[in-house]
DNA sequence: GTCTATATCTGGATAGAC
DNA sequence: GTCTATCCAGATATAGAC
């Protein structure tokens, strides 16, 4: 029986992983520490998230290149100086928050996926992992999805092996249902894009969901729904 | 009877429409002209088309603000001084792209539907309209999907309203098929923004369809199956 | 740990010769 | 119509006082 079913789904995902507010920004803290030059891990922690929330609000109005650090250092009321201790340079801020994601990711998702339940329990599972997680850090992944330029060869890599690796995922289960005849054939491929870009849609056009007053449970029937009807043998 | 239905849709639509590679570039220079300084047709036309495609691909590469003027002059082999008698400024010169495709939209499918069509043919009509006219002119839809933060307010109030008016056109035909009951009843708001997902999700992700030899035929006839699975009566 | 002041460079933009 | 040379605002980044 998938744990994260019945009423309650929501709640029980944020208290079944580590992502509460706190423990995001400690796990974010822990993951760059060594970058850092400030030693004091209390006002570490604390700077870093004005840091950051005040990057995603300018990314958001004008676009992470266009945000001098002049602009950060106003929004935050930080000095210039106070924020190199933080950051090392404007491309490592970017990369710093690409870094954390697949990491997070791999916290509350990534082991969670059990090979013994049905395609279908496999399918819904991550599908509603990758709502929950995404309507959490929100704000995370709108910024690595609209700031990819940025990036260090490296670390674009990370992020096109990751995005691989769950497409793989995705073929997998649908190909297992295929085989237990429990989904009729289909492209694999283009299914497997569809689910993607469902996914993707409502971290990238959250607002407009958000006007709208849909929220995560409903956005995740829908999408439950849709892939319902077309895949599973009527 | 759907005029692009039939073995040859695609090659039937680009010849019923004014999306030659000739006449797109034409219709810019002609959108454009009294902002640009150089006076001979032809010189113009080519030199455009020289920039224009120079800054798809730079700002493929990193981003249309990290993308200098300098870049942009070498890229294309023409001085600085040269490239503003054509551009008139940086932000301009991002601006005509954006300009350009509503302009070419309204060109090509603006006038099309036809309201005493069954929602069905509706629906497929401009689901297929959308895909034809993003596979012709995908790296200019490209370029305005992920540069949307340069643009004066003015420009960002047109794009959005352009998209507003599509999901309103979208939500009609929904609506007209589930009163006329060959559409079951649906969240319309959800259902719009699935169907435009998908509909983006072919010009943003072009290279991966590309590497999977997916045409866009068979990506349009996977988006009707997905569509009317959901949305027709069974 | 944080600030101010400053070094250094790069970008957009233009003037004026050809 | 095109090029070269140049202006200058604004950017990243750092040094050193507190």
């Amino acid at each position: 029986m998938n744990q994260w079913q019945g009423e309650n789904n929501f709640a029980i995902f944020k208290s079944s992983v580590p992502i509460s507010n706190q423990q995001v920004w400690q796990a974010f803290y822990q993951l760059h520490k060594e970058k850092i030059q400030v030693q004091k891990e209390k006002v570490a922690i604390e700077k870093l998230k004005t840091i950051i929330k005040a990057t995603f609000k300018l990314s958001n109005q004008k676009g992470f290149s266009l945000m001098s650090l002049r602009d950060l250092s106003q929004e935050t009321g930080m000095s210039m100086g106070s924020l190199y201790a933080y950051i090392g340079s404007k491309t490592q801020l970017a990369e710093m928050v690409h870094q954390f994601l697949p990491h997070m990711f791999d916290l509350c998702i990534g082991e969670q996926l059990d090979h013994k339940e049905s395609p279908q329990q496999q399918l819904n599972k991550l599908i509603r992992g990758h709502i929950f997680i995404t309507e959490c850090l929100q704000p995370w992944f709108f910024f690595a999805f609209m700031e990819t330029k940025h990036l260090s060869r490296s670390i674009k890599q990370l992020a096109k092996d990751n995005e691989a690796k769950s497409e793989i995922l995705l073929g997998n289960i649908i190909e297992q249902g295929e085989k237990e005849g429990v989904f009729s054939q289909s492209d694999k491929f283009l299914t497997s894009m569809m689910i993607k870009s469902l996914l993707q849609n409502w971290y990238v056009k959250r607002n407009k969901y958000k006007q709208s007053k849909t929220d995560c449970e409903s956005y995740i029937r829908f999408i439950e729904q849709v892939i319902g009807n077309y895949l599973e043998k009527s």
